[in-house]
Formats: C-alpha cells, structure tokens, sequence
DNA sequence: CCTCCAGTACGAGTTGAGTCGAACTTAGCA
DNA sequence: TGCTAAGTTCGACTCAACTCGTACTGGAGG
C-alpha cells in the first residue's frame, strides 16, 4: 500500500463561521470521475494550482490573484472553471474576490493517494 | 499492489528467460513525468486498457487484440503508442504479435498510489 | 514462392482544449 | 455619482488529439 502515510493534510479544514457564501456549482463527491480529475490534472498549469493551493493554504480560501500566475485573467478564469468543474477545488464569491481551496476530505475519500502525488509533482520551470 | 492475489493459468507462461526481444522505445523511469502519466490516463479507453492490463495480466504481455475492444486496429495502436511513449506500459515485439504490459515496478516507484486509483476505477460503460 | 495476419504508417476530417483580447458585471469606496 | 479592481463572458484563433479508412510491412506457414 504506497499511499499509507499520507503528507497531506486530512480534512484540517477551517472552522466555518456558518455565514460563508454558498459554494459555486461543483460535482458532488459520489459524481468524481477518475478520467475527468485526471484530465484535469493533466494540464501543468492546472498542477500547478492545484498543488500550490494544497500546499500553502490549507486553512484559507484565496483569490483567483494570489497565486502569483502571470497570465490574462480570462485564462485563469477558463483553468479555475475547469478545476471547479473537475471537482478539484471548491469557489466561493467574497464581494468581489472569487476564493478557491482543494477539496481535500472529498478527493482523499474517492480517490486515496491521489493528493499525494500532487504534492509530490515537481514542476518543469515556471509556468 | 492490487493484484497481489491474483491466480493465473500456468498454460499461459511465456518464455521467461533473458533472450525476450527488446522493449521498444519507452521513457526511463527517471523521465516519467506525471501530467504526462495523468494525461494518457484521461482517456477512458486508455483507462480500460491499462486497468485491463494490470489486473488480469500483470505478470504476462499480451497483444493488442487480446482485450477485445471492438475498434479500428489503427484506433488501437494510437492509443497503445500513447501509453508507451507516457511510460505506463511495455511493449515487445513477438513475431507479428506486440505484447503490453503496465510498468508496474516503475509505476510504483514514481507515483505511488497511482495504479491503485487506476486498479480501483469502475468504467462508465462499455468502450 | 505466395498467402495470411498482426500491427504500423499516413493522411484527412472533426472535435475539443488552451490562449488571449476586449467588453462587460459587480462590489467597495471616495 | 463615478472610479477602480476582481473576475466573467464572449468570440476568435491555434493546435493538438481522437477516429478511422487505406495502404503498407514483415514474420509464419504452406
């Protein structure tokens, strides 16, 4: 069983004070397809979100800019689209702010060991 | 390791020894990059082939023909040339027949956990 | 030699995804 | 009221990938 020590944080998720906006469509955790997550992850850019956002920023939610990308917001719209609608990441609309976390609890049940390879990928150079 | 309890007709041993012909071009383990890896798995007919192959055949090659998807043969060499050149399997060349295997060794050293979400996966429907 | 067969190679058609500019929407704030 | 900024939506372009028919190759067996 390689996937049996986790390094990534279960389910250290941040205590909801209730009032949070109502997350944006996402596929519910029994609708996950293995081929569509992978696909989603198949794109480096998208990899690369991915595993920033679980790495460094487990308990908050971030905007769409913190991630430091230097693309055209209508790029990084498409790929947060994309990842949202994988069910990679979950989005909530703060104002104007549209802020993003994996969805860790219901990717490690569906899909043990697969965060884990995130985690572990290493970028080919800077995206 | 899925198939670790996995029974197999000994009618079916190949010649074992190191006179097998040579595998054809295929990344070395240390280029396995795993959005490539992810992306060859995206497909859902590759996703069949390789579960196919790692859970009824892990310790065998087998030819193309041998899994009985009813596509084109020129369908199905794009496909298995994808998975061999993104390194998930093997292919050796016996007489007319190409045999497959999934890279299970390499796999599991690169990725851990990977093949055990492909080994977990159920199919949509028939492909 | 010739035929048969597994699989490849090539090319065309089609579809879908990534990229991005430009215009738009909306919240916060002066 | 109007400005600003975060992010979306739309459309267009490009390019890669999937599908598949057809022609081809190369070994096995007569």
């Amino acid at each position: 069983m390689p996937s049996s020590t986790h390094t990534v944080p279960a389910a250290r998720v941040l205590p909801e004070p209730a009032d949070l906006p109502a997350p944006l469509p996402e596929p519910a955790p029994a609708e996950l397809r293995l081929e569509t997550v992978l696909g989603a992850l198949s794109d480096p850019l998208r990899l690369f979100i991915v595993r920033k956002l679980l790495l460094e920023s487990e308990r908050f939610d971030h905007p769409c800019s913190w991630l430091g990308i230097d693309r055209p917001k209508s790029s990084l719209t498409h790929h947060y689209k994309a990842l949202r609608e994988a069910g990679l990441i979950r989005q909530r609309q703060y104002g104007l702010e549209r802020r993003s976390h994996v969805r860790v609890a219901d990717l490690n049940d569906r899909f043990p060991g697969l965060l884990d390879l995130v985690a572990a990928w290493e970028p080919p150079a800077t995206p």
